[in-house]
DNA sequence: CAATTTATAATTTGATCATATTTTAGGGGT
DNA sequence: ACCCCTAAAATATGATCAAATTATAAATTG
């Protein structure tokens, strides 16, 4: 006698599953090299093991785990080479997505842009690393959804999984007062409908952060 | 009693069904809008349910095909936006992998790449659509590789997984006969050492390719 | 005789399948 | 057009088999 248990929320548990696994990817409760077993997460998060897998295979799919060939699942480790990759896409593609958004940007949205970017700097004063991590990746992802690119935008999030671990590790070294960012630029460029200048910001935004990435690199490796 | 059939290759079960699918979106067996049902995969290809859910996970998470809500797969239908995201990201990551590839060349390498523009042209002349979509796929793949920039390599080969059906779509309208590539001039740059220029080639091969799909919305939507 | 290596057993983990449940789509009736 | 009812498809679970790592013991060598 089974009885598959109805989860909470009207989401099936392998998006449930994905989402939890995806924001400890993202936030910082899985570090660069960690192993992750299919055992441990149906124990962890008790869920079936089917969802799992389905989970586990999208996030493979998207960069954000790694599959060693001999079964087993990691959080992927960075080379430089793989740093230098992704400043390259991410400077090729978020302007794009922030010039696309300039077009599209209402009221409602610039509101919410900006309250995300306020809750940052209270973060950054607070040293809270996993609030910066949070409203940095809110931020951003905002801009891809009002930019609505659907394909450029899962781009754009992939790349997020990818450094997202790392990102996680220079904070804990440099801390969050040392985080500058061009959001502001950026909000102001977009109210005044400037789609170039907004792009070109972002792109300092993203150099910025990505070099503080590699720069651990030189230290650690 | 329940005997796991071990199938014939060393790999799991999940990798061949994601393979085959793959191969199936790429190379013009699944056109756009069709509807892909798990049944219909587990009877078709006689596999079991769990690999055949994983395989359409990663897919699904690749862009391949898509979930449409109410639990329904489907090969994607690109709209002239998608067509412009798609131009925009391998204008963008396409010149850069064969820039790479550039610096790594063997002669090995070359004569492979050599052997296989010579394949596809074959088919070119035959109006043979598969093996020109092949061949096309296994140039371009293999100049990928060359690269060695598995992130940049990941985001390239998810572009045509979006585009192989709409792809195959072209072909059947317009013919082989119609289709023209830079091959030539990268294999001749490349051959040289000159890696601006071959990146310069695979663009306008990119681009020449891409419009193409872009034509045929302008006639059908 | 100690230490390193090799071989073997045990345990943990991954892969696949069959089955039970839930949800959706579609068809006939009001 | 709306609502129940049925059938089909998707979701989720636990059981079972296979493989790999770890632990343990034996053996060879310096």
């Amino acid at each position: 006698m089974i009885k598959p248990q109805k989860n909470g929320a009207g989401l099936p548990t392998h998006e449930l599953v994905y989402r939890q696994l995806r924001d400890m990817v993202l936030f910082g409760e899985l570090l660069p090299g960690q192993a992750v077993t299919i055992q441990g997460l149906i124990l962890h998060l008790s869920a079936g093991m089917t969802p799992v897998r389905e989970a586990l295979r999208r996030l493979i799919a998207e960069g954000a785990l790694e599959a060693q060939g001999n079964r087993r699942i990691s959080v992927p480790r960075l080379t430089r080479a793989n740093v230098d990759e992704l400043i390259f896409a991410r400077q090729a593609i978020d302007p794009k997505l922030v010039f696309m958004a300039t077009s599209n940007i209402t009221k409602a949205n610039m509101a919410a842009l900006t309250a995300e970017d306020e809750a940052l700097d209270r973060a950054i004063v607070a040293g809270n690393i996993p609030g910066y991590l949070q409203h940095n990746y809110r931020f951003h992802t905002m801009l891809y959804d009002i930019a609505d690119a659907p394909i450029l935008r899962s781009v754009a999030l992939r790349m997020w999984l990818q450094f997202g671990p790392s990102l996680r590790v220079v904070c804990g070294r440099v801390g969050t007062q040392n985080l500058v960012d061009e959001h502001k630029e950026v909000l102001a460029a977009m109210a005044e409908g400037d789609a170039e200048r907004a792009a070109a910001a972002i792109r300092a935004d993203v150099l910025q952060g990505m070099e503080q990435v590699r720069r651990t690199f030189d230290v650690s490796d």
